[in-house]
DNA sequence: GGGCACATGGGT
DNA sequence: CCCATGTGCCCA
């Protein structure tokens, strides 16, 4: 007799162990860790991991396990582990760990019903219920929560006369289509069109189809109801009649069906790639581990190299993970590894749905691709042998997931690395400070790539100073430099990227006279003007109300929205430049699924003569016609209250930089700016980013910043003012005793954005070079608030080595 | 997260 | 004594 013991989906501390369940006979020898069940815990049933079998179990009054969803594990042994080292590291849930790992159709989704059980009805119920009955013998508890007689309800479910039912429900299911085969022999099928009334011609024309089709085992009834243009019913008459077998197949949903890849083939590599690709190699061919930076200059061909070191890794018989920021937004890196890895590559990224996300998974969990390119999460891909992982665009901030598991993929794929026996790439032309050091210290192999494939020349970088544009008289968010050369690109024929760097300067509204600036009623935040509907709208709770005609402090109706959103950007932009055609990318445009592709689609077939948009266009976009980039405004990033504001600047601009003349073409870039003489700015148009370490690096150590200090940053929220401050006070003084005297303790103050949702945000930040036992600390604190947490809804998240001070 | 047992406290 | 609300604990 085995018994299971299982981690239950109920994410809070004092349910974060395992419970131990008996396995119903049926499941004794099929029943392996790793995998999925279902499991009553207290009154309803719950989903749950099976972390470990046992002969015995130290608990007398165990129940039995009452669904096994999977045949195969969904987590291997070395995932399982993964997820409890998870769990140290970030101090999450064991089950918020597992979770991560996996597609989010794999999930349980729970729902709670009240109904009038067998052998009652509804006129046994009190009047004031009946009417919620009316139409089914169950509701749904959500639906109706706030609307039902709570008193009454109760009294009948004590007295019988309804239940409360818990549905454990999964979210993604396995596409199946309907398959229709005859068993028949085409004598015996002539024999029955025969036999069939000549009023039966759609059916007699089914069943000629079998018996004409000769190799026809099966085919799918969509595909049979369009080639013979009948309707299903005629087909379910001959399923009913016997003639036909109905059965149904599992198919993958393909999101790149339709596509045609360009074929690849790997190409003569540079020296350089050469000398580069060399050790990574022999990494691969002796299983052993490393880290390799591999800090290429944008187009010096970092993407070949990666695709030879995979088919080395393939060839070995192995497997390899590719990571790319967030790849809807870099489709070209997908269609690059399609095109010369083809059916080998599974794909996972935001782009796609619940069920295509599941499908491209088991794919992987059924060793039927070699690799995967995909975002974050693609790291946990259930691999098994990993040769190699890649991390493209290093620097990225999307790599780091900003809810728990706050965990940084970098750090996953080193720990996964470490286990496989295999390298880790990382790629960057401007790798982040931290890991830039460690290639300078030699934790890491530094790999530098300097030449641009073909000797192309990097693209001349303008600053233009908009103060001084202001003071010749230009008010308008172009600088005559920009608009000369935007002319000048459309007159010959070539493209054009406007990059408007959005973040912390979106379009809010002021009033022209007092300069009261609108702000959310729920968050510390200013509202966003949105021109669809004349709304404005909260960036963090949604909030939304109607944009007024007059200032609701002085009634002055010279109320309007300021910034720069990229809609007034192009209105602006047709006004001066009637005759350019723009495509425009922001979340209005491309929200639909697919928008953004048709869009660069567009803009790669010449539909277009100006890009304009957002960070979404920084990343990744190669057109062979695009010869200028225009940078609206360069510097709105550095005023964040973010210790990384110069290194994102700097990366920022190199990577948009980036965009211009990648092909024959020579490119050239502009760069508009308040601060023309900030290091970031300045050095990311001379592409220096030695100077900019170096400079960077200065300051980080005089600030104790990473990578010269660790950070662990605690937020505390509560919809009281006066508690937050009480408690994170309270934290910052039990970590001042506890942690040595080299560390700095800053706090406690109110968050950059000290209020979300009316819940007020107070900090306190931890800095320091060696606290071993910070995170059982911090752990401490967590379960000493552990009540309030629970009935005073307080807040605490901790994040150690945030990415956002935010 | 959700249920349950027990405590508190105010109202008829 | 009724019940509504709060609090601590347990779930295998």
């Amino acid at each position: 007799m085995k018994f299971a013991s299982v981690i239950v989906d109920v994410p809070v501390m004092q349910t974060d162990r395992a419970f131990d369940y008996k396995i119903p006979d049926q499941w004794q020898e099929l029943i392996k860790p790793g995998m999925r069940v279902i499991v009553p815990f207290g009154s309803r049933k719950v989903q749950g991991f099976v972390t470990h079998l046992k002969n015995e179990s130290e608990f007398k009054k165990l129940k039995s396990i009452s669904e096994l969803l999977d045949l195969t594990p969904c987590l291997t042994s070395e995932l399982l582990n993964l997820g409890n080292w998870l769990t140290e590291k970030t101090l999450c849930f064991k089950i918020s760990a597992f979770q991560a790992m996996l597609p989010a159709a794999m999930k349980a989704k729970y729902e709670k019903e009240i109904s009038i059980p067998y052998g009652h009805n509804r006129e046994m119920l009190n009047e004031s219920i009946q009417p919620f009955f009316k139409k089914s013998t169950a509701i749904d508890w959500k639906d109706l929560e706030d609307k039902l007689p709570l008193r009454d309800i109760q009294k009948e479910i004590e007295r019988g006369h309804l239940e409360v039912i818990y549905k454990v429900k999964q979210k993604g299911n396995k596409k199946t289509v309907k398959m229709i085969s005859s068993n028949l022999s085409k004598l015996e099928l002539r024999e029955i069109v025969d036999s069939l009334p000549s009023q039966a011609m759609k059916q007699k024309e089914i069943l000629s189809y079998f018996y004409e089709t000769k190799n026809v085992e099966s085919v799918s009834m969509q595909d049979l109801l369009t080639v013979l243009n009948c309707s299903d019913a005629s087909v379910r008459t001959l399923v009913k009649k016997g003639y036909l077998a109905e059965t149904t197949k599992e198919v993958y949903r393909d999101p790149y069906e339709d596509r045609q890849f360009k074929k690849s083939l790997p190409l003569v590599l540079t020296t350089e790639q050469t000398t580069v690709i060399a050790p990574i190699l022999k990494n691969i061919e002796n299983n052993s581990h490393e880290v390799f930076l591999m800090y290429g200059v944008t187009g010096s061909g970092k993407t070949e190299v990666y695709m030879q070191a995979v088919e080395a890794v393939v060839r070995k018989g192995k497997e390899a993970i590719v990571l790319v920021p967030e790849i809807s937004l870099t489709p070209q890196m997908v269609n690059r590894f399609k095109g010369r890895f083809g059916s080998q590559v599974a794909v996972l990224h935001s782009g796609l749905s619940t069920g295509e996300k599941y499908d491209e998974w088991r794919k992987i969990q059924r060793k039927e691709v070699k690799m995967v390119v995909g975002a974050r999460s693609a790291i946990f891909a259930p691999f098994e042998n990993i040769g190699m992982i890649i991390i493209d665009e290093e620097h990225e901030s999307s790599y780091k997931q900003e809810e728990n598991p706050r965990y940084h993929a970098r750090d996953v794929a080193i720990y996964r690395a470490k286990k496989h026996g295999c390298p880790v790439v990382l790629g960057s032309a401007t790798p982040t400070l931290e890991s830039f050091a460690r290639a300078q210290k030699g934790v890491y192999h530094l790999l530098p790539l300097t030449e641009r494939v073909n000797n192309r020349s990097m693209p001349t970088v303008e600053i233009v100073d908009m103060r001084e544009e202001l003071r010749s008289g230009n008010r308008t968010m172009f600088s005559t430099l920009l608009l000369e050369q935007l002319d000048k690109r459309i007159q010959k024929g070539e493209q054009s990227v406007l990059f408007l760097n959005r973040r912390g300067y979106s379009s809010f509204v002021m009033c022209r006279d007092c300069g009261y600036v609108i702000g959310c009623p729920h968050c510390d935040i200013s509202l966003t003007y949105h021109r669809h509907g004349q709304k404005l709208k909260c960036h963090y709770c949604g909030h939304e109300e109607q944009m007024p005609n007059q200032c609701p402090e002085c009634q002055s109706e010279h109320i309007r929205f300021f910034g720069t959103g990229t809609q007034r950007v192009e209105e602006e932009l047709v006004k001066v430049l009637p005759q350019a055609r723009i495509i425009r990318m922001d979340v209005d445009t491309t929200g639909r699924k697919g928008a953004h592709e048709k869009l660069l689609t567009q803009f790669g077939n010449k539909e277009a003569d100006i890009l304009l948009g957002t960070q979404m266009i920084a990343k990744g976009l190669d057109f062979p016609d695009v010869t200028l980039v225009g940078v609206l405004t360069a510097d709105t990033m550095l005023h964040l209250p973010d210790f990384r504001a110069s290194e994102k600047t700097f990366q920022l601009l190199t990577q948009v930089s980036g965009r211009a003349g990648r092909h024959e073409l020579p490119g050239e870039v502009i760069v508009q700016t308040y601060t023309p003489e900030h290091y970031s700015v300045k050095l990311a148009s001379h592409h220096n980013y030695d100077i900019f370490y170096e400079t960077e690096m200065i300051l980080r150590k005089q600030h104790a910043y990473p990578p010269f200090y660790y950070i662990a940053l605690i937020t505390v929220s509560h919809p009281e003012v006066t508690k937050v401050a009480a408690v994170t006070e309270k934290i910052v003084h039990h970590l001042r005793r506890q942690l040595s005297s080299e560390t700095r303790i800053l706090g406690p103050v109110a968050s950059p954005i000290p209020r979300i949702k009316d819940r007020y945000r107070y900090q306190c930040m931890v800095k320091y070079k060696r606290e071993n036992n910070l995170n059982d600390i911090l752990k401490k604190v967590l379960e000493h608030y552990q009540q309030q947490i629970h009935q005073d809804d307080l807040s605490i998240s901790i994040d150690l080595s945030p990415s956002t001070m935010m």
